[in-house]
DNA sequence: CGTCGGGTTGAGTCCATTCAACTTCGGTGG
DNA sequence: CCACCGAAGTTGAATGGACTCAACCCGACG
C-alpha cells in the first residue's frame, strides 16, 4: 500500500526495513476521495498528514477576485501535507484532480518518529525540502520562461516524477486535468493556454490526447524547457 | 550574535536556553562578503550552511539565454541554505545584495542536533517549512497577482519579516536593491518595474526613496496586495 | 570634467487577456 | 431513438499590458 511512498523515500537514501515498518505503523486509515472534492480545506488545523496513494491533487490559493492559483501538482507518494505537521495552520486547500486514494497519519505519530528515528526523521524533511525545491523552479518559469517553454518545463518535471512512482507508461503518462486547471497552474487565460498547447503540439516535443501526455521527441522538450532534473534530488546518497 | 535566528525560531515557539546554546555551538566561524559576492555558489555542494546574521541576500537562478530570476530574498536571520544539509547539491546560487555577515554551520554538528534534540530540530525543520510557504505565496503573486498587487505583496513580506528581526524603523525598512534587482525577484523587465514602482507611488501607499521603504497607509498595502500573513507562522505554539 | 551606474521616459511591437461565438462529444430525459 | 444540454476545447477580434530599443537625466566618483 506504500510502494509509492516508499520509491520516493528511497530514490534518496537507503530506507531499512524498520523504517518501512515504523511508517507503514504510522499510517492509519484509509480513505477516497471523488474528483473535485477537497483532501484538505484551506485555513483547517488538521491533526493528520495526508499521503497520497493513487491519483492527482494539487495545492491552491484564491485570490480575493477569485482567481485561483495551483502552488503544487501532487501525485501517488506524495505526503501531500506533511508541512501541516509542523506549520499547524494550513495557508492553502487540497483539492483532488481525479478520484484519490489517500492515508493519513497522525500527527502525534509523526512527531513520535522525530523523537526516535532521526534518520527517517531526516528522510521526511527532505521530502518537504524537494517539495521547496519544485517551488523554486515554478518561481523560475513563471518569471522568466516563456509559456511554451513553462508548459514544456511541467511536462518534463511530471514524467520525471512519475516514472520515480512507476506512473509512466513508455514515453507517456496520464494526466488527468481540464486546460482550464493546466491554466491554474501555469498562470495563464484558459484561452491562451489552448493557444500554448497547440504551439507545443506544432513544435513536435509532445502530445496531449485524451488525458495523456505522450513525449515525441523528449531530447527537443528538455530544449524547449532548459530542463535540469538535479533539483529532484533524485540520488541515493546519505542524509 | 545570534539574536535574529532566535528572534525568528522563537516566534515559532519556546526555545528553551539549552537548545539556544546548543545553536550556538553548532555555528562556527564567522565571514563577511561584499555586495555582489556570492555566498555560495550554484551547483556547489557546501560541508556547512550559511546563517545570515546582517544584510540581504538572494537565492537566483540563471537561464540559459541568460536571464535571472530570484527565488527567495533572504534577511537577518535566515538559514539561506539550511536545506543543503539533506539536499547536499544546491540546486541554485546565493547572492549579497548587500555587504552581508554571515555564520556557518557545519553539516556534521546540524545532523548531530538531529540526533539528539527532537524538539530543535522540529523548529529548524519549520524554518525550512516557512521557507516552501512564502514560495508559494511567490508562486501566487507571479500567476494571479497584477503586477502592482505582487509589489505591494512584496513590501507587505518585507516589513513583516523585518518587523520580527527588528530591522524596521517605524513603518520603514531599508532595502538596498536596484530596480533590476527588483525586476529580477517580480520578473518583469527594468522598465516595466520602474512603471509599476511609479504607480504604487501614486496609489499612495507606499514609497521607496533612496534604497528605504516608507509605508504611507498600511491598510491600503494591505488591501492591494490581498496580504494575509498566515503563512508566516507567526504564532508561538508547540511545534 | 568625463564617465558610469541607476533611474526615467517615449515609441513601437508583440504577447496575453477578455468577450463572444461555435464545435464536439458524452450524457440524459422526453 | 433522438433532441437537448452542459462541459471542454477551439477560434476570431479587439483591447490593454509588458517588452524591446533607444534616448536622456542625474548624482557619485575618479
Amino acid at each position: 500500500m506504500l510502494e509509492a511512498l516508499y520509491l520516493q523515500l528511497s530514490t534518496h537514501d537507503d530506507l531499512s526495513d524498520s523504517e518501512r515498518s515504523l511508517l507503514a505503523k504510522t499510517i492509519g486509515s484509509q480513505r477516497e476521495f471523488a474528483e473535485g472534492e477537497d483532501l484538505v480545506s484551506e485555513g483547517s488545523q488538521p491533526a493528520f498528514s495526508t499521503l497520497l496513494l493513487d491519483g492527482f491533487a494539487a495545492r491552491y490559493k484564491y485570490l480575493e477576485n477569485g482567481s485561483r492559483q495551483f502552488t503544487a501538482l501532487h501525485i501517488a507518494g506524495d505526503f501531500v501535507d506533511l508541512h501541516a505537521f509542523l506549520l499547524k495552520t494550513l495557508d492553502h486547500g487540497i483539492l483532488a484532480l481525479s478520484p484519490c486514494k489517500v492515508a493519513l497519519a497522525d500527527h502525534a505519530k509523526l512527531k513520535h518518529i522525530t523523537e526516535i528515528e532521526a534518520h527517517l526523521t531526516r528522510l521526511l524533511w527532505l521530502d518537504t525540502l524537494v517539495d521547496g525545491a519544485i517551488h523554486r523552479e515554478w518561481i523560475v518559469s513563471m518569471g522568466r520562461r516563456s509559456k511554451l517553454a513553462h508548459l514544456a518545463y511541467l511536462f518534463c518535471e511530471l514524467f520525471t516524477r512519475l516514472k520515480v512512482v512507476q506512473r509512466t507508461e513508455g514515453m507517456s503518462f496520464h494526466l488527468p486535468l481540464t486546460q482550464a486547471e493546466l491554466a491554474d497552474v501555469l498562470g495563464l487565460s484558459t484561452v491562451h493556454m489552448n493557444r500554448v498547447m497547440q504551439s507545443l503540439r506544432r513544435s513536435g516535443a509532445a502530445d496531449w490526447v485524451q488525458h495523456t501526455v505522450h513525449i515525441l521527441d523528449w531530447n527537443k522538450l528538455v530544449d524547449l524547457a532548459d530542463f535540469d532534473p538535479t533539483y529532484l534530488s533524485l540520488f541515493r546518497e546519505a542524509r
